[in-house]
DNA sequence: TTGTATGCGTTATCAA
DNA sequence: TTGATAACGCATACAA
C-alpha cells in the first residue's frame, strides 16, 4: 500500500492538516516545520492520493483529449490515417507530460460518448479538455453546448461559429498567410498559371484558399476558378484533380492545401511525364517530416505542430490569457519548387 | 452539480446502499426494486462519481498506455515517427473506448516518470497498463520490476527475459512466420538470391530474420550472410544497405523487416535503374495502408494492428486467460513482388 | 431484503 | 501557527 498523509503526519509529529498545508503550499506554516515535513515526504516518496483529492474538489492532473469521430456508427476513427493528426496527438502527450499532466484520449461520436465526457468534467476527473477534429461548422453546436456548461476547454482549428467565452480558447493556424506565402513564392519564380488544390469545407481550407486568391489578385492574375479544384485533404481525389489541373500544362505550379495532396499532385505530374520542379512546381502545406522517410522532399509551408501542442496545453492549464491563439506558418524549402 | 446516489435513493424511496447494489449488480435485490431504481438512474443519467468509487477500492475505468522513451534527457518521444506505433495507439484507443474504458497516455523515460506511473497503479487510478516500446532486452528489468509489484499489465512485443506471472500477459506477432512466408513467396517466384533487410536487435527483428533463414535453408539455399544486412527499421540506413544488396544484381529480391525499409529498398532499386517487380522484387512487413496514399502499393506481410490492440485491451481487462498471445501474420498482395 | 454505520485519503472550516 | 472535525460520494460489513 501507499503511504498516506496520516502516516507522514505521525512521522513528523504534526497533524494531517499541517501536512496538507505543506503539500498545497499554504503560507501559514513556518519554514522550519515545512522543511521537516518536506524531508519526510521526500524520503517516503509520498504523493497525495489523486482520487481523494478530487473528492474534495480539486481537479485531477488530467487533460482529456477529445477527438471527434463523425463517422456515424462505427467507433473506429480515422485519425490514424492523418499524419498531421497523429503528430498533433504525439506532441500533445509530450507537452502535457512536461507539465506533469497525463492525457486521456477519448474519441467521441455517439451521444453516450458526450455524456461520458460530460461526466468526466463534472467529476473533476479532468482539469480541461482539448478538442480536435471539430473543424466543421456543423460540429460547433456540440462544442458550444460544452462551452455553455462552463467546462474549461481548448479547441484546435475550430469551425465557424464557436462562441467566445472565458472558459474556451481557440487555436488557429495562420492559414491565410500560409496560402499567401506559398502562392507568392510560386509567382515570384515566374509561374503564371498557379493552381490550387483546395481542402474541404473546413475553415482552415477556406483560409488557405483565401490566401492563395489574395496572392493571385495582388499579382494581377485575378481569380481564375478553373485553376482551383476542391478536394478533401486526401490523396485519391487529389490525384484526379491534379491530373485535370496539369494536363496540357493548364497549370505549371500547384499549391496544395496539405502535404498529402501535394504528393498526389507530384505523382500526377510524374505520370503525365513532367519533371519536378523543372516543368511543374509543387508546394504543400503543414510540412510533414515523415514524408521525407519515403523519399518526398516536399517544399511546404510549415505549421509547427509542436508549438501548437504546447499552446494547447498551456491554454488548457490556464497559462495563456489570450482566448484566441495563432500558430505561425512559415516557408519550408524543399526539392519541389 | 452532478446527482449523487443519495438523491437517487431519496427519489426511489430506498437507501444509498440499495442504489449501490443495483449499480454494482448485486444479486440480493428483487427485480421490481431494481427496475424502479434503474428507471430513476436512467432518467437522471446518474453515474457514480469515479473518484469516490476509487476511494473505496474499486479501480478506475482507465487503462494507462505506457510508451517507452529511451531517448535519455529529452522528453519528446519518437513514436510519431513510426507509423506502426501511431496506428497501434489509435487502435488501442478505439478498442478501449469500445469497452467503456479511457486510455491515458504516459511516456516514460526518467525515473520520476516511473514513480508517477507506480502511483497511478497504487492509487487504483488505472485498471491496468499496456506497455509498448519496451522491445529491447535491456528494458526488461524495468518491466520485470513492475511485474513484481503485482500491477496488472500487458506488454506488446516484449524483449527477451520478461518474467512469467499471473499479472502480465505478453502479446507477440507471428514474426518468425512472417519472415518465412515472405521469403518462401519470393523463392517460389523463382528468385535465387533473396536478401533480407533485417531490423535491429529487438526480438521481433530477430524472429523475422529467423523465419527468413529457415525458408532459405529449407529451399536449399543455405544461409548466406552476405545477403543479410542489419538495419534499424528506419529509412535512411535501409536505403544505404539496399544499395549494397542490389548493386550488380547481387540480390534480385528483398524481404525487409518492415515497410519503411521496404520502401527504401524500392527507392534504391529504382535509383539503380531496376524495375519493380520485373527486375527486383520487394516484400515488406507489417502492412501499413498509409503508404498507399503516397503511391506505394507494397507487397507485405500483414500484422493486424487492430487485432493486436483488441487483444491487448481484452487482456488488460482480464478477459483473456492465456498469458501469451500471438497476433497472426498473413500474406498481403501488392505490386512489388 | 434492506438500512445503518464506517471507512477510503484528502482538503477546508473552525476553534484553540 | 496548529489541531480536531466535517465533508466529499461511494461501497461494504453488519445489523435488522
Amino acid at each position: 500500500m501507499k503511504i498516506t498523509s496520516e502516516e507522514i503526519a505521525k512521522l513528523a509529529h504534526v497533524s494531517r492538516s499541517t501536512v496538507s498545508r505543506v503539500i498545497n503550499n499554504y503560507p501559514n506554516v513556518p519554514d522550519e516545520t515545512r522543511k521537516k515535513i518536506m524531508e519526510i515526504i521526500e524520503k517516503y516518496e509520498y504523493e497525495p492520493h489523486s482520487s481523494a483529492r478530487v473528492l474534495t474538489g480539486k481537479a485531477n492532473k488530467n487533460i482529456v483529449l477529445c477527438i471527434s469521430d463523425y463517422n456515424e456508427g462505427r467507433k473506429r476513427w480515422r485519425g490514424s490515417e492523418s499524419p498531421f493528426f497523429m503528430r498533433l496527438i504525439a506532441e500533445l502527450v509530450s507537452a502535457a507530460n512536461q507539465y506533469g499532466y497525463v492525457i486521456s484520449v477519448s474519441v467521441v461520436s455517439s451521444k453516450s460518448d458526450y455524456s461520458k465526457l460530460e461526466n468526466m468534467f463534472l467529476n473533476k476527473d479532468v482539469t480541461a479538455g482539448i478538442f480536435i477534429g471539430f473543424e466543421f461548422d456543423f460540429q460547433m453546436d456540440t462544442i458550444n453546448q460544452f462551452i455553455d456548461k462552463g467546462f474549461s476547454m481548448v479547441v484546435i482549428d475550430p469551425g465557424e461559429g464557436m462562441k467566445e467565452a472565458d472558459n474556451v480558447t481557440g487555436i488557429y493556424s495562420e492559414d491565410e498567410k500560409a496560402g499567401y506565402i506559398a502562392t507568392s513564392f510560386l509567382l515570384a519564380q515566374g509561374h503564371k498559371r498557379v493552381a490550387h488544390l483546395a481542402g474541404d469545407s473546413r475553415l482552415s481550407a477556406r483560409h488557405r484558399l483565401e490566401g492563395y486568391a489574395r496572392a493571385m489578385e495582388e499579382a494581377g492574375m485575378g481569380r481564375d476558378e478553373s485553376l482551383i479544384r476542391h478536394g478533401n485533404f486526401e490523396s485519391e481525389l487529389a490525384y484526379k484533380l491534379a491530373l485535370e489541373l496539369l494536363r496540357d500544362e493548364k497549370a505549371t505550379a500547384v499549391y496544395a492545401a496539405n502535404d498529402t495532396m501535394a504528393i498526389s499532385a507530384m505523382r500526377a505530374a510524374k505520370d503525365l511525364g513532367y519533371r519536378i520542379p523543372e516543368d511543374i512546381a509543387v508546394i504543400g502545406c503543414d510540412y510533414t517530416p515523415f514524408f521525407e522517410t519515403v523519399g518526398y522532399y516536399l517544399t511546404s509551408i510549415k505549421i509547427s505542430v509542436k508549438t501548437m501542442a504546447d499552446m494547447a496545453v498551456k491554454a488548457a492549464l490556464g497559462l495563456e490569457s489570450s482566448k484566441t491563439l495563432y500558430c505561425q506558418a512559415e516557408f519550408k524549402p524543399g526539392d519541389t519548387a
